[in-house]
DNA sequence: CTAGGTGCAAATCATTTGCCGGGGC
DNA sequence: GCCCCGGCAAATGATTTGCACCTAG
């Protein structure tokens, strides 16, 4: 893992870095119960409060990021700072990383008079999994009844 | 007010109104709670778990919109449903719809093979009356101790 | 009469916090 | 020795829900 640099004092204990190792491994980006569920497989003794705590201390210093998305009512985490863009499914509720260019004209600087720093950018719609499971659903309806 | 169209049976009732009204006439964007504060001049009598119920009613109705900023842990409301783009002021959390024609270039389709219906902007820095104070008080500080 | 709506209070759920013992430097 | 840290359990705060009554159609 990439040393990190912390401030004076504080360290980077087994919890965080088991925390930051899950986060950056999985490309679901999970809650802070799934993370605590992650976790436990290699620390079976964390507890919740202590995973809360940690993705509060990754987060404010940058190591991670949250995402809040309106479909559901908990927080999710991204092991990588350095995404913005991302898309909800609104059937399945998973968030993907966007890969493609599309949002790529927003520019951080000032906008309205105000000093914009940061962005963050959500697509909501029907993901290629639900899409698939749709279509082929379709399909067979289709087929069983016929156009009358 | 305009006249919604609403599934047989349910009612515009005194509350919706009001919340509706309320909502449409302010340019913050209340929370829950704010929210029930503004009806309450109206109906004082009105409890919060109804102002929950009927936010939930609105936006499932399409009435109106929640917005989710990470700022703070608690959802947002507007009276416009077409304001997909806002500006969150990371000093006083105030959020701002945007005016500007930034983001425009994000357009609704499809993206990474999924098909986009909606999306949200969420821009994230520091609003122009926090610069001003910012300013106004660093001007302050070097003219009272200068440069030494 | 029936279904939907409301006020109220209790319940729920995510998240935060206080406390205390333990370990690193 | 001091400070940071983690486990645990209790507290908090936003939101939801169950219930009993009310009202429009």
């Amino acid at each position: 893992m990439s040393q990190l640099n912390l401030p004076k004092g504080r360290r980077l204990t087994r919890q965080r870095q088991v925390i930051l190792a899950e986060l950056r491994k999985v490309h679901s980006h999970p809650n802070a119960f799934e993370v605590y569920e992650l976790v436990k497989k290699k620390i079976p003794r964390i507890s919740l409060g202590t995973v809360y705590r940690n993705l509060g201390f990754l987060k404010s210093h940058g190591h991670i990021q949250a995402l809040s998305c309106d479909c559901c009512d908990c927080e999710h985490f991204d092991g990588q700072t350095d995404h913005n863009e991302h898309f909800t499914c609104k059937l399945c509720q998973r968030v993907y990383d966007l890969k493609g260019p599309l949002t790529k004209k927003i520019c951080l600087g000032s906008q309205d008079g105000h000093q914009i720093d940061d962005y963050q950018v959500n697509l909501i719609g029907i993901c290629h999994q639900c899409l698939k499971k749709k279509k082929s659903s379709l399909a067979r309806k289709s087929g069983l009844t016929g156009k009358r």
